[in-house]
RNA sequence: GGGAUCUUAGCUCAGCUGGGAGAGCAUCUGCCUUACAAGCAGAGGGUCAUAGGUUCGAGCCCUAUAGGUCCCACCA
C-alpha cells in the first residue's frame, strides 16, 4: 500500500476493491469460540423478489454499524444473513411472468410451478445480497441462509409438529380473510383497513304471515343478503320486542329467516336491525355460532356470486351488487340510500378489497403462546427501543386472535398433514406415514396447503444456527443480542420471533429490539413504486459512494423516527468525506517517511494536550452513546470532533511547527505524533459508519496494520485527561475569535497583519497568552503579539475588544473610527447589562440560593463575577475615548 | 372507537436523567491563506404550536386545546 492518497476523495475507485479485500480475508466470517464474548445480530431476511431500497439501507446500514463496533471491541461478532422465499410476493411475481408467456399456474401443475419459482430464486435470488454487499455490510456470507433451504424447513416440520401434538395448532372452519385475487387466505395482520366512500342501504325485509308490515335493516354490503340466515335486533330495543322470533321473508328468494335477539347489536346505530350473514362477516359468524345459523356462503372463491344468488349467479359481487340494489328498488324493497364512510379490508399485497369467508384453514392458538412474549417484554428480558413501541407491542399482545397460518399457495412449506383416502384420517408428522395408522390404508395424500412466510421466518434467530439440532453454533450464539427492523413489521415478525424463541428455545430471541423508521422522499412522502418517487440506493452509491449514503441515513435520525431522503443531504456527508480525505492528506503530506516516535511529555504543546483530552473525551462520550444504541448522537459527535476542532483549529494550530519542521525537529516531532495519534482515533470512531473511506486512509497511514476493521476500539485514557490545557486552549480560541469578528466588521483584508496588544492585570493571565502567541497568532492574522501589563505603548485611537480577563487593542489607524468604536462599546455595554441583570435576579432570588444545586449557584456567581469585570473594562475604555 | 407520535431558524431535523436554544442545507459579507472552493473566515435568523399548571428554574414533566402523521379496532 502507497503512503500517499490519491489527489482527490473518490469514493468509487476504492470501495469494490476494499470489499474484495475484507471478503476475500475472510473478516466477516464467525466462528464459534468459547474464549470470545460472542455478538449476533440476524439479519432480517430480505424476500428474493426484493430490489435494495432506501429502507434495506437505513437497516443495514444501522446493523453493520453495531457490528463493526462490537467486532473492534473484541467482540465474536455474527451478523446471520439470508433472504426468505416470501411465498406469496413470488408467487405473484412468477405468475406475473408466466402469464406474458401464456402460461398458467394450473396448467403447470404444482411441481412445474414450484420448478419455475426455484428458477426465480435461482436467478433473484441473490441480487439483493450482491447489492447488500455494496453498501459495505460485513455478514458473514459464508453463512448465508434461505427459510426454505433444508435447514430451516426441517426446523418448520419440528415446529409445526411440536405445536400440533400440544394442541396450541389446530385445523378448523372458521371465518377468515380471503384475497380473490391471489385465492389465498391470509392473517389479519396482512389486512390494511382503509377508509372508503360507500354506502348505507336500507331494505325493507316483510314480515312472514303479517301483509304489509316489514323490519328495515340497514347493509353496506346487500350483495350478501343472499346468505342472510337471520335479522338480530338487541334484547333490550324497545321498538323490536314483539318481533323477536318471528319470522321474516328474505327479498327476492322464497327464503325464510328467524329475527334473534343478540346483545351484539347496537340500537343507536343504523336502524337498529341487522342482517346476519355468518359465511361473509366475522361478527355475523359469531352471531351465528351463538344461535346455530346455518352459513350460507353465496360468493365464490374469485368474487363472483354462486347459486345461492339465484339469477346473480356467476356476477362480481358489484356487479350483483348494483343489480340487486335496482331490483330492490324496482319492487319497492329500497327504503333509501344514505352515504356511509366505513373501513374496509384489503390485501396489503395486491389491494384487492377482502372477502370474508368461512373455510377449512390451519390455526395457532395464541392465547397461551403469547403469554411468555408479554410477560419477556413486561419484565425487561426483551427491550423495545424506543421504548414507546412498547405499546405498540402490547396493543395487539392484548388483542391477540388466533394466527391463521395456511395460504392456498404452492411455494412455501407445505403442512406436513396427511390424509388417509380410504378412512380419512389425519395424520400429522414430520415425514409422510406410509400407512394409515388407523385403518392401516396405504394411500395418503398431503394436504394441499403450505405455510404462512412468517412462519419459517418466525424461526430465523434459531432455524440458522441449526436448530433442532443441539449444534455448537446454536450454543454459542443463541440467544441473538439486537434485532434491528422496520416498525412496520412488529406484528407479523418481531412478536412472532418472541414467542417462538420462549416456546421451542426457552429463551427470548434477543435481548434489544432496534427499531428504525421509515425513509420517506423529500416532501415527506413513502416511497413507492406507484408514485414513482423511490431513490435507488444504487443510484446514491454510483454518485457519492457507499460512505455518504450511510452517513446521511444515520445522521440526525432518532430511533423509530421516520426521516426523509434529499440529495443535499448526501451531497454534505460526501463533503465531509472530502474533508477526513484531505485532513489525512495533509498530515500523510509532512509525514512523509519520517519515523515519528512518541514525544517526551514536556514536548507536547499545549494545543497537542488539548486536542489529545477532546478526543479522549469523544471516545467515552461516543462509547457511551454506541452502548445505547444512540448511532445518530455518537456519529454526530465524530463529525464535529473531526471537523470543528481537529481541522478547523487543531491542524491550523499546528502550522507554523509543521512548517518548520526543519529547523526545530523536537516541537515538529510532537506535532506529528498528535496529528497521527488523534486522527488514528477518530479513524477507528468513525469506521462502523463509513468504513470505507477509514479503511483507505488508515491503511495508508498505517502500511504494517492490514486492516482497521480488526482493530481495537478505543477506549478512555484517565492519563489523557489535560482539564488545564483545555481551558488555556479554549481562552486562545476565544481570543482568536473575537479579534477575527472584528477585522471582519471592519473590513480588514485577510492579508494586513496587524499588531495586537493583550493587556491584562493578571499575571496568570498574561503568562497563559504570552507562551502560546505561537498557537494563536496566525489565527487571527496577527503579524506581532505583545502581551502587557498596561496600555503603555498602544494609540489612543487603537480599536479595544473586551474579552474576559483582559482587552485587546488593535492600532489600526487609517480604519479606525472613533464613533464606531464607541456605539460598538455601548452595545456590549448594553449587552453586558442586561446579563448582569439576569444573573443578579438569580442570585437575589432567595429560593434560588437554597433550593439550587450548590455547582449551579457557584457557576452562577463566577459568571456575575466576569460580567462585572468586562463591564468594568468596557466602561474605562468608553471614558478613554470620550 | 382506542392508542401512539409530532408541532423547535426560510427548509429538513437533533436536543440523552429539567440549569442560559443546536446541526445540515439555504441566505448575506469577505477570502482561490502552500490539506480541502466538495473549502476557509464572519454575519443574520427561533416569545421551542396555544393556554394553564408543577418547579428556585420548563423545549424537556403534568393537564387541556388546535393542527398534522401513523397504528390498532367486528359497529352492520
Amino acid at each position: 500500500m502507497s503512503r500517499e492518497l490519491a489527489k482527490t476523495y473518490d469514493p468509487k475507485e476504492m470501495e469494490g476493491r476494499i470489499y474484495q479485500k475484507w471478503e476475500q480475508n475472510g473478516y466477516f466470517h464467525a466462528v464459534a469460540d468459547p474464549g470470545k464474548k460472542p455478538f449476533t445480530i440476524m439479519m432480517p431476511p430480505p424476500n428474493i423478489t426484493g430490489q435494495l431500497h432506501m429502507g434495506h439501507a437505513l437497516d443495514n446500514t444501522m446493523q453493520d454499524i453495531l457490528i463493526r463496533y462490537k467486532r473492534m471491541q473484541g467482540y465474536n461478532a455474527l451478523w446471520q444473513p439470508g433472504t426468505d422465499h416470501a411465498s406469496i410476493a413470488t408467487e405473484v411475481r412468477v405468475m406475473e411472468a408466466l402469464k406474458e408467456q401464456g402460461i398458467d399456474k394450473e396448467s403447470l401443475g404444482r411441481e412445474g410451478f414450484l420448478e419455475k419459482c426455484r428458477e426465480w430464486k435461482k436467478e433473484y435470488g441473490g441480487r439483493i445480497i450482491n447489492q447488500l454487499k455494496r453498501m459495505g455490510s460485513s455478514a458473514d456470507w459464508e453463512r448465508e441462509r434461505f427459510t426454505m433451504d433444508e435447514g430451516c424447513s426441517d426446523a418448520v416440520l419440528e415446529v409445526f409438529v411440536k405445536l400440533y401434538e400440544k394442541g396450541c395448532i389446530y385445523k378448523g372452519s372458521r371465518i377468515v380473510n380471503w384475497c380473490p385475487v391471489c385465492q389465498t387466505s391470509i392473517s389479519d395482520a396482512e389486512v390494511e383497513h382503509e377508509e372508503q366512500d360507500g354506502s348505507f342501504w336500507h331494505i325493507r325485509y316483510p314480515v312472514a304471515g303479517e301483509e304489509g308490515r316489514f323490519v328495515e335493516i340497514a347493509t353496506t354490503r346487500p350483495e350478501t343478503m343472499f346468505g342472510d340466515t337471520a335479522v338480530a335486533v338487541n334484547p333490550d330495543d324497545a321498538r323490536y320486542q314483539d318481533i323477536i322470533g318471528k319470522t321474516l321473508k328474505l327479498p327476492l328468494t322464497d327464503r325464510e329467516i328467524p329475527v334473534i335477539a343478540d346483545a351484539y347489536v347496537d340500537q343507536e346505530f343504523g336502524t337498529g336491525c341487522v342482517k346476519i350473514t355468518p359465511a361473509h362477516d366475522p361478527n355475523d359468524f359469531e352471531v351465528g355460532k351463538r344461535h346455530g345459523l346455518a352459513e350460507v356462503v353465496v360468493i365464490n372463491d374469485d368474487a363472483t356470486m354462486n347459486q345461492n344468488a339465484g339469477k346473480f349467479a356467476g356476477m362480481d359481487r358489484y356487479a350483483c351488487r348494483k343489480a340487486l340494489v335496482k331490483e330492490l328498488e324496482e319492487t319497492g324493497l329500497l327504503v333509501k340510500v344514505v352515504p356511509h364512510s366505513h373501513n374496509v379490508g384489503t390485501h396489503d399485497r395486491c389491494g384487492t378489497t377482502v372477502e370474508p369467508m368461512v373455510k377449512q384453514q390451519w390455526f395457532v392458538k395464541m392465547d397461551e403462546l403469547i403469554l411468555p412474549a408479554v410477560e419477556g417484554v413486561k419484565n425487561g428480558d426483551v427491550r423495545l427501543l424506543p421504548k414507546r413501541m412498547e405499546k405498540t407491542y402490547f396493543n395487539w399482545t392484548d388483542h391477540i386472535r388466533d394466527w391463521c397460518i395456511s395460504r392456498q399457495l404452492w411455494w412455501g412449506h407445505r403442512i406436513p398433514a396427511y390424509y388417509c383416502k380410504a378412512c380419512g384420517e389425519m395424520t400429522v408428522a414430520k415425514t409422510a406415514p406410509e400407512t394409515c395408522p388407523k385403518c392401516g390404508g396405504a394411500h395418503l395424500e398431503q394436504d394441499e396447503d403450505t405455510l404462512d412466510t412468517w412462519f419459517s421466518s418466525a424461526l430465523w434467530p434459531f432455524s440458522t444456527l441449526g436448530w433442532p439440532n443441539d449444534t455448537k453454533d446454536l450454543q454459542y450464539f443463541y440467544p441473538n443480542d439486537v434485532l434491528v427492523t422496520g416498525y412496520d413489521i412488529i406484528f407479523f415478525w418481531v412478536i412472532r420471533m418472541i414467542f417462538s424463541g420462549y416456546a421451542h428455545m426457552g429463551k427470548a430471541p434477543f435481548h434489544t429490539v432496534l427499531f428504525h423508521g421509515l425513509v420517506r422522499d423529500a416532501q415527506g412522502r413513502k416511497m413507492s413504486k406507484s408514485l414513482g418517487n423511490g431513490i435507488d440506493p444504487l443510484e446514491v452509491i454510483d454518485k457519492y459512494g457507499a460512505d455518504a449514503l450511510r452517513l446521511t441515513l444515520i445522521t440526525g435520525n432518532a430511533p423509530g423516527n421516520d426521516m426523509r431522503f434529499y440529495w443535499e443531504r448526501v451531497e454534505a456527508s460526501r463533503n465531509f468525506a472530502n474533508k477526513v480525505w484531505n485532513a489525512s492528506r495533509f498530515i500523510l503530506m509532512h509525514i512523509g517517511d519520517q519515523a515519528i516516535t512518541e514525544p517526551a511529555a514536556s514536548d507536547l504543546q499545549t494545543e497537542d494536550k488539548w486536542i489529545l483530552s477532546k478526543a479522549n473525551r469523544l471516545i467515552r462520550e461516543m462509547t457511551e452513546n454506541m452502548d445505547k444504541f444512540e448511532l445518530g448522537i455518537a456519529v454526530q459527535k465524530v463529525y464535529d470532533f473531526i471537523w470543528d476542532e481537529f481541522c478547523d483549529w487543531y491542524i491550523e494550530m499546528t502550522k507554523r511547527r509543521t512548517w518548520q519542521a526543519k529547523e526545530r525537529p523536537a516541537p515538529a516531532n510532537a506535532a506529528f505524533w498528535t496529528l497521527k495519534e488523534v486522527l488514528t482515533q477518530a479513524l477507528k470512531l468513525l469506521h462502523p459508519f463509513m468504513p470505507f473511506l477509514t479503511e483507505e486512509i488508515f491503511c495508508t497511514l498505517h502500511p504494517q496494520e492490514e486492516t482497521i476493521m480488526l482493530s481495537d476500539w478505543c477506549v478512555y485514557d484517565e492519563a489523557r485527561n489535560f482539564e488545564e490545557e483545555e481551558a488555556v486552549v479554549e481562552r486562545c480560541k476565544e481570543l482568536v475569535k473575537s479579534v477575527r469578528n472584528r477585522r471582519s466588521e471592519m473590513d480588514v483584508p485577510p492579508s494586513r497583519k496587524a499588531t495586537v496588544y493583550i493587556v491584562s492585570e493578571q499575571e496568570a493571565v498574561r503568562c497563559a497568552f504570552a507562551s502560546e502567541t505561537e498557537m494563536y497568532a496566525g489565527l487571527m492574522g496577527a503579524g506581532e503579539v505583545f502581551v502587557q501589563e498596561d496600555k503603555t505603548g498602544i494609540a489612543e485611537d487603537a480599536v479595544s475588544i473586551v474579552i474576559p480577563e483582559a482587552v485587546v487593542y488593535i492600532p489600526l489607524e487609517d480604519l479606525v473610527d472613533m464613533e464606531q468604536e464607541r456605539a460598538r462599546l455601548e452595545k456590549e455595554k448594553a449587552r453586558l447589562e442586561k446579563e448582569l441583570a439576569r444573573s443578579k435576579g438569580m442570585l437575589c432570588n432567595e429560593r434560588f440560593l437554597s433550593k439550587a444545586p450548590e455547582e449551579k449557584v457557584r457557576e452562577e456567581k463566577e459568571k456575575l463575577l466576569r460580567y462585572e469585570q468586562m463591564m468594568e473594562q468596557v466602561m474605562a475604555r468608553l471614558d478613554a475615548i470620550k
